[in-house]
Order: C-alpha cells, then sequence, then structure tokens
DNA sequence: CTGAAAGCGCTTACAG
DNA sequence: CTGAAAGCGCTTACAG
C-alpha cells in the first residue's frame, strides 16, 4: 500500500481508456452501467481515491473551502462560537468531498491578502466570511475577484454576496420583554466590537426597546469581546452610582467574568443583578450561578452556511442565484443568573 | 484582474521559456541573476501566485499540512487549547507558504480514514497527529503510509515517527511539591482521558510523587475533559467523607468547573480547598478566585510542532531524520486559587 | 546559461 | 456506447 492508484491502473485492468474510466467514476454518459459498475467496484478494491491536484488543475473544483479567522488570539481560543461553527461547516462538506482550508490572521487586510492568494492559486472553490462589518472592505474584494463566497452574517451590508444569518433583533426584543417583565428598569449592555453589523444590530434593537418599553436607565458598552474587557466593563457599570439590575452581554465568556467580578465586589447574582449571555455553551452552565442564555444552534448554522455554499457552485452552472436566508431563530435558556431585582438593589 | 496569471503569460513578456521563467522562480540554478531579478519583478508586477494544484500535480509538494481533531463537539469548542496551538502552527506555516487543512471526525477510526484519503489524494505533505494514545492505532497507519508526521506528545509510544512534547513529569513534581509546602497532605487529580499519553504519564508522576512525599491520601478520577464531568467529579470528591484539600485539575474548564462547584456546596477557595488547573489559559483569570495553573506556552508549541514538521520535509531530502524534541517546560502561575489549608478543614 | 519536450493524473470535447 | 488526444500549469531532466 505504498504505492497510489490512478486511472490508468484501473483502466488497464479493466481494459478501458482513462477517458471510460472517468466517466464511469463521475457518473457521467458514456459508458454502460454494468462498465460503470465494473469500475466503481474496481475502484474501491483497488483503493482508489482521484488525486485532489490533478482534478483541480483538469478545469474541475479544488475540492476546498477557506475560513480566515481575524480575530486577536485573546479572544479566539476561548469562544467555543468558532470550534462550532467548523464543526458544523465539516459535516455538511463531509459529503461532498470538501475538505477546510483554515486560516488564522492578524487583521482584515491580511485576510484580504489571503483571499487574493487562494484565487491566484486556485486553492479554493469559495470562501466563508465570517465577523461581518456595517462597512467591511472584504465584500467588495470578494465581488470583484468572483470568489464565490458565503456571508455568515446579515442581513444586509454584504453588497451582492449571499448570506446567512440569525435574526438578532427580534431575540434582542425578546431578551428586553423578559427582562422588563421580570420588573428590570435600568439595564446596561455589554457588547462586543463596534463597527461590526451584528454589534449594531443588537444595539439598534436593544435601543428601540429601551425606549419602548420605557426603561427608566440604559447604557452600552463596547469591548473586544475578550473576558478581561467583560470584566473591566462590569466593574465600571457596578461602581457608578447608577447601577444596572441587569446587564446583557454580547457572548458567553464575558458573561462568566462578570458573573465573576459580580462575586468579587460582594453583588448578589441574581438578587443584586441579573446576567444574561448571548450564545449559550457549557461555560454558561458550570459557573455558579448557572447563566441565562440567548441560544443559538451554532452547528447548526455552521452546517446550513456551508450547504448553502455548496449550493451556490452548483447553481453557478445555470445562472441560479442563491440568495440570502435566515437561519433558526435563538431561544431563551433561562437559568439561574436572571430574576427579578430585590427591593434593596432598585435604590440608586 | 479577473484573470489568473500563469507562468506562460510571464515567459511571452520576458521573452523566455517557461521553463526558464519556473527556475527563476523557485531559486533554482540554471538562469543569469539579472534574468532572475527581471523575473521576479514582473511576477510581482502581474500578480502571479503558483497555481497550487499545477504545482503539487508536477511533483512538487502540496503546500498543506493536515489537522485532524477527533475529540467530541463538546469538548472541542470549550478549550482554548486547539485554537491556540492551531495559530502558533500556522503563524510558522505562513512563512513556508503552507496552507492547513482541518478536520473534525467522530473518532480514530474515522481519522484513520481521513489520513487514509489525504494519502491517496496526495492532499497533504503532513500531518500533525495529537492526543497521542498509550496504544495508538494511528501511528503504525501513518508509518505504513509513509505520510510524513509530527506527534504532538510523548516522549514513548509513537514508533518511528517523530515528537514534540512539553514535559508532564517535570511538571507535575513541581505541582505536588508546592502543594506539599503549602502542607497539603490530601491531594485528588482529576484527570482526563485514560489511555491518553499524558493522562498516564502525569498519573505515574502524581502516584510516585505522592509516595515519596508520604502524602497523608491520594485519588484520581477520570473524566473526558467536559466540564460536566469535571463538576461532577469534584461533587464527588467534596461529599466523601475523606476530603482533599487540593485538587488539581488536568484542564483549565474543569478547574472552573470545579470553583465554581465548591461555591455552590459552600466550600472555600482558597480556604478550604485549593483548586489547580493545568493549561492556563484567560479562563482561569477571568474567575474569581482566579486558578493558580501550570502555564505552557501552547501558540509557541504550535510553533515549534510545524517548524519540525517542515525540516522533517527538508530532512527527507537528504536523508536526515529530524528526531524527537523537548519543548520549553511549563512553569508555575500561581493566583489566588492556592493557599495553606486552615486548621478547620484538616480534620475528617 | 537557455530552450524544447515530456510528464504529473485527471477531465472533456471530438471522432468513431 | 467507447477510444484517442489535447490540455490544465507547473517542474525537471535533457540537449544545446
Amino acid at each position: 500500500m505504498t504505492k497510489r492508484v490512478t486511472i490508468t491502473d484501473i483502466a488497464r485492468r479493466a481494459g478501458l481508456s482513462k477517458g471510460a474510466v472517468s466517466y464511469a467514476l463521475n457518473g457521467q454518459p458514456g459508458v454502460s452501467e454494468s462498465t460503470r459498475q465494473r469500475v466503481l467496484q474496481m475502484a474501491l478494491e483497488m483503493g482508489w481515491h482521484p488525486n485532489s491536484a490533478a482534478k483541480a488543475l483538469s478545469g474541475a473544483r479544488a475540492g476546498a473551502f477557506g475560513l480566515v479567522l481575524a480575530r486577536p488570539a485573546s479572544t479566539l481560543g476561548v469562544e467555543p462560537f468558532f470550534m462550532k461553527l467548523i464543526s458544523g461547516m465539516e459535516s455538511a462538506m463531509a459529503s461532498s468531498q470538501t475538505a477546510l482550508l483554515l486560516q488564522v490572521v492578524a487583521d482584515h487586510d491580511a485576510e484580504i491578502a489571503t483571499y487574493r492568494r487562494w484565487w491566484a492559486e486556485r486553492r479554493v472553490d469559495g470562501v466563508f466570511l465570517i465577523d461581518l462589518e456595517v462597512h467591511d472592505k472584504r465584500v467588495p474584494v470578494l465581488e470583484e475577484l468572483k470568489l464565490p463566497a458565503m456571508v455568515v452574517g446579515g442581513p444586509g451590508n454584504h453588497g451582492t454576496l449571499p448570506g446567512v444569518w440569525i435574526d438578532d433583533t427580534s431575540a434582542m426584543v425578546m431578551v428586553m420583554e423578559y427582562l422588563a417583565a421580570l420588573r428590570h428598569r435600568r439595564i446596561a449592555r455589554v457588547a462586543g466590537v463596534p463597527g461590526m453589523l451584528h454589534t449594531e444590530v443588537r444595539k439598534e434593537a436593544f435601543d428601540e426597546v429601551s425606549a419602548r418599553i420605557g426603561l427608566a436607565w440604559s447604557t452600552t458598552i463596547n469591548t473586544d469581546y475578550s473576558p478581561e474587557e467583560g470584566a473591566q466593563a462590569t466593574r465600571r457599570l457596578l461602581s457608578a452610582s447608577t447601577r444596572p439590575t441587569a446587564i446583557v452581554y454580547d457572548n458567553d465568556v464575558m458573561a462568566v467574568a462578570g458573573v465573576s467580578v459580580a462575586h468579587e465586589m460582594g453583588v448578589d447574582v441574581p438578587g443584586d443583578l441579573s446576567i444574561m449571555a448571548w450564545d449559550d455553551s457549557v461555560l454558561c452552565e458550570i459557573v455558579h450561578p448557572p447563566i441565562t442564555a440567548v441560544s443559538r444552534d451554532i452547528t447548526g448554522y455552521g452546517v446550513h452556511v456551508a450547504e448553502r455554499l455548496l449550493a451556490l457552485l452548483d447553481d453557478d452552472l445555470d445562472g441560479q442565484a442563491v440568495r440570502d436566508f435566515e437561519g433558526v431563530p435563538p431561544r431563551l435558556v433561562v437559568r439561574g443568573s436572571t430574576a427579578r431585582p430585590v427591593r434593596s438593589s432598585v435604590g440608586a
């Protein structure tokens, strides 16, 4: 088993031409059904797998999608989001023999350089674009290159590229109405990076609902998603003269950091302070108290995104455009970190 | 910019043959220095990048390394270890234009199938093998395929494959002597998956040092690395009639879960119980109290591993074998979760 | 130092 | 339904 099997080997053994073998293997017309079965059987027995380079070079697909992660190492490792998304993508790609090329870079300029290189090298058949920004310079580059891309995010702000997103607006409405029903009147938000589309979408919804339900007070603090900045924002909020009775965090690790800061400052959760995380994960379950979270099926999201990029490639052939798509809406998983605020904490 | 530049384009414009252009581009002898410079300049101007498929097909490298992750989704996403390792690998691979192919699978059988497929497809030039087991069936397969591999783990138990590891034995000695110096006499270990080499190496060191320093009591509970099992093990330890005064966890997320369980059960950390994590991460810093940890430079580890796989490929050419290598030893980062046990908790 | 040619393993019109 | 041939974009002996 130290020699690779090629279609030439199969052709010789089957007494056919390479072309016929290729047709048989690829389900193309041009060979009889019995021949096809015989070839397929032989390929299996001989342990044949197409040489990916040869396949790619002769005009077929590269058989790979690319994903660039342009977040600082400080947040990348800690957020379960990415690995879940990747797991989902891969389970969808496995069936079509598509590999995932992963690249970790420092910023969007490096990310763009990677796209250009991948395009020129013909390394990938398409890419996933994540962490969409309101004004995203990556979008026009991908449009210019005509590199098939599926945007993980939206709606809007991704030009002519198709996107898949989860509805953050209605999720935020759900969160705020839940907190309002618990009688919270002062709610803070520890948000992610400003300029990212979902940060802005959530902010807009947060402000809109705050006004509509007539909150006494509300505020938003932006962070880089890291637990350090999440902790710092929490300290700031809990040290001010006007303190929130509830804080909504834009990810799970910052919410965990928030619980610790409350503990460290002697603020009771959920008695004095309710805490909510955006994205649920085991992290939310293992802290004390466990954290109420906006739960999204990230793995399923990844599956969806990959399926649609695969569909985009097929559709390209007959001119049918794959359009935007909204994924399964998030749901609220209520745990011990949220409650009606106790009387004593209402003053300030 | 919608047309890809090939060496034929460069050759035409430079008035040379494709062969000459190839020599110039690859630093091979056979062209004058002035010609080489002219070609290099042109390639840059024209935005040329080698077609990766063509390069791979004509005998050169595939330009990619593969990494298979065969852990359940439940632990993959939460442990910062993997993303840090990947970041490190990629920063080392970037300089040699090597991409990373990532595959998430269910178990080692699927992992082996992936190696066989990658080998047959000529997809990768080499692979990284992680989570080495004491009796690892992946090793003989990679040896048989002669697929260059770098084992992330050791020492030992990886056959003829070269490995890079971090010394867990001396790290465990350091941990135990530190706890003993604090007067801990009953120490428990919440370990990872049994059968994994580093689990066993640590267990051996743990037992050996326990005996040598004459602990009154010690025990090890195995888990799947997930925070759930870490929490469960902690509850068991703290509910027994003989309770440890210190627990050493095999990763960071289980230690975080341990702190929460202690909190939930009214056990004071570090007064009644000291907690230590293996692998440090922001998770250890953001909980309250912050967790004392065995800190390893995982990103640097990844850099090392990738550099050595690259070296292995080069060495292959002149028969010089790249051998095993021991990375930078871990160090102890002491935080608030460890202390001398208070009198009241000593009885039992 | 340079050019012409073969070959890597596939796919795909083009004849039969 | 099948075979012979060209071509994808490189690399690399082989002549000059």
